[in-house]
DNA sequence: GTCAAAAAGTGACCGCCGGTCACGATTAGC
DNA sequence: GCTAATCGTGACCGGCGGTCACTTTTTGAC
C-alpha cells in the first residue's frame, strides 16, 4: 500500500494530466501553455515540474496513453488475419480508431512534426509507443505476402499514405475521404504483396 | 524609375528576407527569431515590422519565391505528356526538384502543419501559390484517365503520398527511398486511371 | 505526542519570444 | 530651405517554458 502523500501525488498527476488533456485535445499542443493547464486544474504552475521535466514529457506520457487505449480499443476485435487483405483491414480498423478520437488525429500530427526538429524528442517519437510502428505493421502482414516485396515497405508505405491523409485533413481539404483512402492503402498493399497484381 | 528611398526600402528587405532564408533553412520555422533574422542582416529588431506584418507573413512570401523557383526549374525540361505515366513521371520529376533543394522540404512541412492551427493562415496555405496544388495534379492526368476515378482524388493522393513521405524522412525512418514512393505512387494512380487495372 | 527530515505546493523571477511604438535620421518634393 | 513622409531604432509589452527559495503538509523514529 502505498502512502497518503504518494495517493496524493498521484491523484494530482492525474488532474493534471486530465486538465492537459482536455485543453490539447481543443486547441493543440503549442497553443496550451502550462499555466493554463495548472490553473485549469487549480493548481500553481511550479507544481506541474513537480511532477514532469517538460510540457514535452507529460505530451509524450499523454501520447503513450492514447496509443494504449487504441491499441485496447482494436485487441477487443481482433481476429487472426487468413490473408494479406484481412491484415490490411486489421490494420485499417486500428488507424480509424485514431481518427475517430475528436481532433487527437491533427494534435499527434502537430507533435509529430515539431517533434522532427528535435533531436532527442525523434528519437523517442520512433519507439513504437509514441508511434505508428511500421514494424507492427509489417510484422501482422509479413506471413501473408506471396511476393518478395519487403513488408517494412508495405508497412512504411501504409504510414505515410495515412499520414498525408492527417495532412489533406487538417488544412480542411476535402477532396479524399477516408474510404478512398482507406481503399486505395489497401489496394496498393495487394498489389505490392500478391501475386500477378 | 523609383526614388533613392524605395529602392533601399527594396534592398533592405532583400537584405532580410535572404537573411530569414538562410536561417530558416538551416533553424526551421519556429526556432528561428526575428531578432536572429534582423542581427544577421545587421538591422534592429523594427526594422522587421517595416517591411512585414510578422513572421508568418515574409514565410508566405519565401514560400512563394521557392515555388516560383520549382515551378521555374520544372518548366525548363517540360514536355507534352502522351499518357498517363508519363503525366505522372512530370509530377514526380516537379516534386523532386522540391525534395532536392536542401532541408526545405522539413521546413515546408513543418510550416504547412503549424498553419492548420490557425484560420486565416490556414486558407492562405490551400492556394496554389504555397502549397502542391492538387488542382494542377488533377489538370495533368485529367486527360489521360481511361477510367471514371475523378482526376482530383488522383492528385489528391499523390500529395498525400508525397507528404507522408516527407513526414518519414523529417523523422529519419529509412526504410522508404524517394524510388520507392515515386514508384508507388505512379503505380497507384495507373491503378486507378487505366483500365483493367 | 514531539520534532526533524522529506515531500508537495507556491508564485516571484529568469531569459526569450513575437510584436509595438515614440523617437531621431534621412529623403522627397514643393 | 523647409515640411512631410518614410526608414531605421531599441526600449518596452504581455506571454511563454522553465527555475527555485520558500511555506505547508506528511512522515516515521523516538
Amino acid at each position: 500500500m502505498s502512502t497518503k502523500q504518494q495517493e496524493k501525488s498521484q491523484q494530482t498527476m492525474q488532474e493534471l494530466m486530465d486538465s492537459a488533456i482536455q485543453l490539447f485535445g481543443s486547441k493543440g499542443f503549442a497553443s496550451t501553455s502550462v499555466a493554463e493547464i495548472t490553473d485549469n486544474a487549480g493548481y500553481a504552475k511550479g507544481s506541474f515540474y513537480r511532477h514532469w521535466n517538460s510540457k514535452d514529457e507529460l505530451f509524450l506520457q499523454i501520447i503513450e496513453r492514447k496509443f494504449r487505449q487504441y491499441r485496447a480499443a482494436r485487441h477487443e476485435k481482433i481476429r487472426k488475419a487468413r490473408n494479406l487483405e484481412e491484415a490490411m483491414n486489421i490494420i485499417w480498423d486500428f488507424l480509424e480508431t485514431i481518427l475517430a478520437d475528436r481532433n487527437w488525429p491533427s494534435i499527434l500530427l502537430e507533435f509529430t512534426v515539431y517533434s522532427a526538429t528535435n533531436e532527442p524528442l525523434r528519437k523517442f517519437m520512433n519507439k513504437s509507443d509514441y508511434r505508428l510502428s511500421n514494424q507492427v505493421f509489417a510484422d501482422l502482414v509479413r506471413e501473408h505476402m506471396e511476393t518478395d516485396f519487403p513488408p517494412e515497405k508495405v508497412g512504411a508505405l501504409n504510414t505515410a499514405i495515412f499520414e498525408g491523409y492527417l495532412i489533406h485533413r487538417a488544412l480542411g481539404t476535402q477532396v479524399l475521404s477516408l474510404a478512398d483512402v482507406r481503399q486505395n492503402a489497401i489496394a496498393l498493399a495487394l498489389m505490392n504483396g500478391t501475386k500477378q497484381g
